[in-house]
DNA sequence: CTGAAAGCGCTAACAC
DNA sequence: GTGTTAGCGCTTTCAG
């Protein structure tokens, strides 16, 4: 029975590994390989008795199918990647979240790459993920070199942009515009007639992004933007206190603030309370993401809203679409809707 | 052009796919696949001049390796799993970041499990990690099924328990005593001349844990615990505000609170300022984890720090040194060292 | 330094 | 229902 000539052989019984595999177990079965693979992936096409005994070697040997040999046969990973520049941040934790929550269900694997705010080398990224054959993927918008751009459209994959609106959009989108965000919270402000205006924005594209659109729609309406601050990404509370207290040689007129961020917009709450800086009446604070922290914070402090979980969702939910077969189709680009909610602190 | 009856070319030729593979690229640059294959893994054996056709073809071409056959092929997949609770949680988002930051610069990928706080069909997602053949495993510690425990074991793949010690531990762990770092906390609220204590804590095993190790200190001390409530899992800033109100009724007297994460003891803050209750002098406030916001808020909230980041690269070293052939050895069970850091809220 | 042969563990496709 | 054959795209191994 056992030739200890025969290299399989020895190559099996080598070192540590126990890897049980598809062939153990039909042979303890008393089946083919392909029975055992049927009784996994499509049991009804077996016939009960012998999916007993063949449930019952699986079990018996604790096999656990290849999942990667499987994947290579039938060209599909079952796997999914999700690129995005943090999850320290919890507005991408959220997405990430909700994101796996909704593969996982539907048994796809969540491959993650965290690829910082820095642009660096895109093109070994994507290289580094593809690689590894994603049946679909998920990428944090926009700003991607040509080269990139090619190597994701050639992958001809299911791809969702999420956070952004892209120019040349690869595929899907769920985004929004931040200069209109920026614009819109410019306007609110100018609206309760506020003429003094001030920006905390961290050094992240989209978060400058906000800021520009910001600092645009206030000059376009004839006032000043006092101070215009940048901030080290990812964007911290205590950024936030540092930026009020830049600010207040600005305070001696009322003011207007607008942060790229939840964070430092609690931030610069905390430190206003500390300098004895009354808000809203002196100065008026909008943050942007809608996290706990500004709906719980008191006092509440007004800010921009955006769907993150739904985000997380719906990315998910178009790439099951598009892995189900469908093919693209209208309302693939979709605008994430935003509104400025107002609360104490404006 | 187009043949219908030769199976390979149809399928090769057929809808969408343009799976540019090592042998295309051998076939431009008119060497064998082998040699492509050594441009790309070891580049010092190849000699310079055909190292350089080989690089052309696959840039011409668009060459992506497909890792998953070369993983099967050389029983390394370059990919490690992380399983977590949650990346809602900043703890445990800093964890995988750094992780995955590390793993990612030794060419690792990493693929994340977001199992949840419930412990349901463990060995239906480990069978799905497993399956996806990572050559590593990170998990949150602690509490499997046996069947579950056996799989891990029989993966033969180098385990990193963190978050929790064990006490059957698989491999190597990077965690702490939860009821211990309750019990110091008891212990440092009984030397401030503490005598009437409440408890917050998140429904979730450690957390809970945690309450345990400081209940039983506190009455070991011959001290009253007047609340110990549960809060939902993973725990906000709105669960502590409600929380203080649970806790209005018995602050008739001097108490000292010990909230099982950070969030919770900002919510008892914030919420106390606005009902009144003058902290530390009336209420004692510890949190856990030493998130930015108990550093950064107004007051200041003491807390219980870990070296969070910390863990995720110390586990990715762990690995890491595993993965390049070393043995284990002891040092591979790490108590992660916790300490009270004293603020202005005790 | 380069190539040819033989799989890795599984499944698609086609018999029976 | 079940088995057989032939790969999936790469790397190991061994031969030159």
């Amino acid at each position: 029975m056992f030739d200890p000539v025969s290299a399989p052989a020895s190559r099996n019984a080598s070192i540590k590994n126990t890897p049980v595999k598809i062939t153990d177990v039909a042979a303890a079965a008393g089946v083919a390989p392909m029975t055992v693979s049927r009784v996994i992936n499509t049991p009804d096409r077996v016939s009960p008795d012998t999916t007993a005994r063949v449930r019952e070697a699986i079990d018996r040997l604790g096999y656990v199918p290849n999942l990667i040999a499987g994947g290579l046969s039938s060209r599909k990973s079952r796997m999914v990647a999700a690129v995005v520049p943090t999850i320290a941040h919890p507005m991408f934790a959220g997405v990430v979240q909700s994101f796996s929550d909704s593969m996982r269900q539907a048994g796809y694997q969540v491959m993650l790459s965290i690829c910082g705010y820095e642009d660096s080398d895109d093109e070994a990224l994507f290289r580094a993920v593809l690689g590894r054959r994603p049946d679909a993927l998920l990428i944090t918008g926009s700003g991607y070199s040509p080269a990139a751009w090619q190597m994701l459209i050639e992958a001809h994959i299911p791809v969702v942009e999420i956070w952004d609106v892209s120019s040349r959009p690869i595929d899907m989108v769920i985004g929004f515009d931040h200069a209109q965000v920026g614009g819109e919270v410019a306007a609110y402000f100018l609206v309760k007639g506020h003429d003094r205006f001030a920006v905390l924005a961290a050094r992240d594209s989209r978060a400058m992004t906000r800021a520009r659109g910001f600092n645009e729609a206030v000059t376009k309406a004839g006032a000043a933007v006092v101070l215009d601050q940048v901030m080290p990404a990812p964007s911290t509370i205590a950024a936030g206190r540092d930026g009020l207290r830049a600010l207040l040689p600005f305070l001696d007129q009322r003011c207007a603030v607008f942060c790229s961020s939840d964070q430092l917009a609690f931030g610069v709450v905390t430190e206003a309370r500390v300098q004895g800086v009354p808000i809203p009446e002196h100065l008026a604070v909008c943050g942007f993401g809608n996290l706990e922290i500004s709906a719980m914070n008191e006092p509440p402090i007004t800010t921009v809203s955006l769907e993150g979980v739904g985000t997380g969702r719906s990315a998910a939910a178009f790439l099951l679409r598009r892995l189900a077969g469908e093919g693209p189709r209208d309302g693939d680009r979709v605008q994430v809707p935003f509104r400025i909610i107002e609360r104490a602190t404006s």
